[in-house]
DNA sequence: CTCACTGCAAACCTTTTGCAATAGA
DNA sequence: TCTATTGCAAAAGGTTTGCAGTGAG
């Protein structure tokens, strides 16, 4: 999904196109890695200083309830926010530098299944993260 | 770990024993689940009024720092607190009632290690959680 | 011309903290 | 006695929201 596909999916559900929502779209566009608001908000007001950090939020909660990105929850930070058009992963959290490395495990998925199964339970959703630190040589 | 194993390690730490520590340890005890801040507190208070819900959070970063308890952010909601002294294991939340079910693989984990591996890293912890919805029937 | 969207500031919610008073050891 | 701990209220930090003004369609 590229700009113009965010674009269409907002007019094509009645949405405005804004200058605001133009600029945060077109850097979640160009930079696809896992930025909190204030990130977003920093680089949205160097092309338009006017953008507010309430519209960040609110652009973000947009998209995401249009199911183009996810938000994540990890330990100890404020949301972060990821396109959702790419398939399902895992993320590992580098916990010297923030950075979050994407990864999946169809092995691990269908575990879970099962456990689940086991318990009685449908997953809606699951998360698993691995917070660890770089090793020294491998 | 009972009561009297809490208390004793909080004094072998030097730290005081004071009767509103008392009593939330002896909360914790009884109902080992995953309560939060509030449910303790609103438990706490039924025993003496005097408690404080800044209390509650500070008795329970004392016992996060000596490690015998263990602090979750589930998903939208406030942190819940879990006693530290059972083996490792993960969690499934029950997203129509909050009930938390625990469960361990050790498949899992293994996989765990070997993405982490992979990708130079050493896990220093993780998280998994599933978020799922009762089946029906069985 | 409408009403969706925006900026601003205030509100929210959970958690932490400064301070003066209290009370374990 | 000494200082760790407490209650209270205020602050903190991230996110949401009420409101009146703006501007996209």
């Amino acid at each position: 999904m590229h700009a113009k596909g965010y674009l269409d999916l907002m007019r094509r559900h009645g949405l405005r196109v804004t200058p605001q929502r133009r600029i945060i779209l077109q850097l979640l566009e160009e930079r696809r890695g896992h930025p909190d608001a204030t990130a977003i908000h920093r680089l949205a007001q160097e092309r338009d200083p006017r953008i507010s950090l309430a519209t960040v939020y609110r652009t973000m909660k947009v998209l995401e309830d249009l199911g183009a990105i996810q938000r994540h929850l990890f330990e100890g930070g404020p949301a972060r926010f990821e396109n959702a058009d790419t398939d399902h992963h895992d993320h590992l959290i580098d916990i010297d530098t923030g950075k979050v490395i994407e990864f999946s495990s169809s092995r691990i998925e269908k575990l879970q299944e099962e456990i689940a199964d086991r318990l009685g339970y449908e997953i809606v959703h699951h998360r698993l993260e691995l917070y660890g630190r770089k090793k020294r040589q491998e």
